[in-house]
DNA sequence: ACAATTAAGATAGTATTACTATTATTTTAA
DNA sequence: TTAAAATAATAGTAATACTATCTTAATTGT
């Protein structure tokens, strides 16, 4: 079986459609790899440009700047999130084996698909613990949600907090502990590795301690 | 009685210590003004230096880039709000009250000291929520850590912690619990504001909304 | 009171960023 | 095979993020 997963974006999001050519296909795909190296302040069109040797205005008739394909990049981490935990969901048991499985997908690595993924898996979950927020964490903010631009983020929310509400149907808050858990699984596993006393974290078990930190509020929330 | 409620922030922040003179003063307040307005991304030295009438070659005398301009600011407002936190507690009855008031203290707005703050509460309170996470999430995070750039997050998160750990001492996660305390009041402030979705708002609830959610948690967690 | 620091003003300049515009050439699709 | 679309090549602009230098004004130590 040969097949390619792809995800629609909101067309807002960028100029030019980056999945119908080649060169758009590199624009992301270097993109990624690049603002997981440089980090997404010192990450410029130009230097894209150079790396995949086009020139800078054939990038910018893609996207209209640099935050555009930030956007564009975590549009495509968050459907492919969801992707995910549609997938393990259907396949678990119960609502609390499948919250489980959501757990463990937002506290990484990303699992990969056979028949091959377009992007590396590895950048795009870093420079989703990293920069994710600054897609939203800007003045104009309204003014992009209106083109639906974080859709993919808000369906991921909703889906897990669907299965939130079949694990306790009487918890009031399943959407804020959806995104909770989200944005909590980036920021400890960002603690852990760069500003460790943030946690709890020992010599030695950076491994999973994030996974069982979420792990012990969710059995608590929702016993 | 007549008092100044001032702090120390690590001397590797600054260039000159912007406490040490009018000038200084005015580049903080007028800083924390502006970045509230534009949004740290579109504020820039240049701005600031006209609108407080000095030139941009003062105010880089002060600080060396506008980065640390902000984390000269959190590093006022995590100092204040640990002074806050150790000033509810003592007058606080026992630990669960305490955690109570910090939750309140999370959730805003900033009290505000008679006998005169300096700066904006309120502004100072948004751009907490709104850019605080950008303080850190940078690549050269580590090296910046290393002059102690992050101590008084690190001490505010340590002292909930503590208190976490007197309501419930076999609590496994206290570090990890008070700074994802910290961060979700902003995020969940921040998406019921902008992104309402991710929470389980409704209409005319926003008032109170994230306190709830906490105290919920909290509730939970340490039962 | 005077000299010596120090701070700030005034001015200039550089490299980089973040674009936009124009025209020529190549690729692709009908 | 021709028209349309995409890209290259090139140029240019305004703003950003600084750095440098020189002069004047204010402060401080003795």
């Amino acid at each position: 079986m040969d097949f390619q997963l792809s995800f629609k974006v909101s067309d807002k999001i960028y100029l030019k459609d980056p999945a119908s050519s080649t060169i758009g296909k590199k624009i992301v795909e270097h993109g990624i790899k690049m603002i997981y190296s440089l980090g997404f302040e010192s990450f410029t069109f130009k230097k894209l440009a150079q790396e995949i040797e086009v020139t800078e205005a054939t990038v910018y008739r893609y996207f209209e700047n640099k935050h555009r394909l930030l956007l564009y990049i975590l549009n495509w981490y968050w459907s492919y999130l969801e992707f995910m935990v549609m997938f393990k969901v259907q396949a678990s048991g119960n609502a609390r084996e499948r919250l489980d499985q959501i757990l463990q997908l937002l506290t990484g690595p990303l699992p990969t698909l056979s028949g091959g993924m377009e992007f590396n898996q590895n950048f795009l979950y870093e420079i989703a613990i990293s920069e994710s927020t600054k897609t939203f964490l800007i003045k104009d903010v309204n003014e992009i949600n209106k083109h639906n631009a974080f859709k993919p983020y808000k369906d991921l929310c909703n889906s897990i907090a669907n299965i939130i509400a079949d694990v306790d149907p009487h918890y009031l808050y399943a959407h804020s502990l959806a995104s909770t858990l989200v944005e909590t699984a980036h920021a400890q596993h960002y603690f852990a590795d760069h500003l460790p006393r943030l946690t709890d974290i020992q010599k030695n078990q950076k491994q999973g301690y994030t996974l069982a930190f979420l792990r012990d509020l969710v059995s608590k929330l929702l016993p």
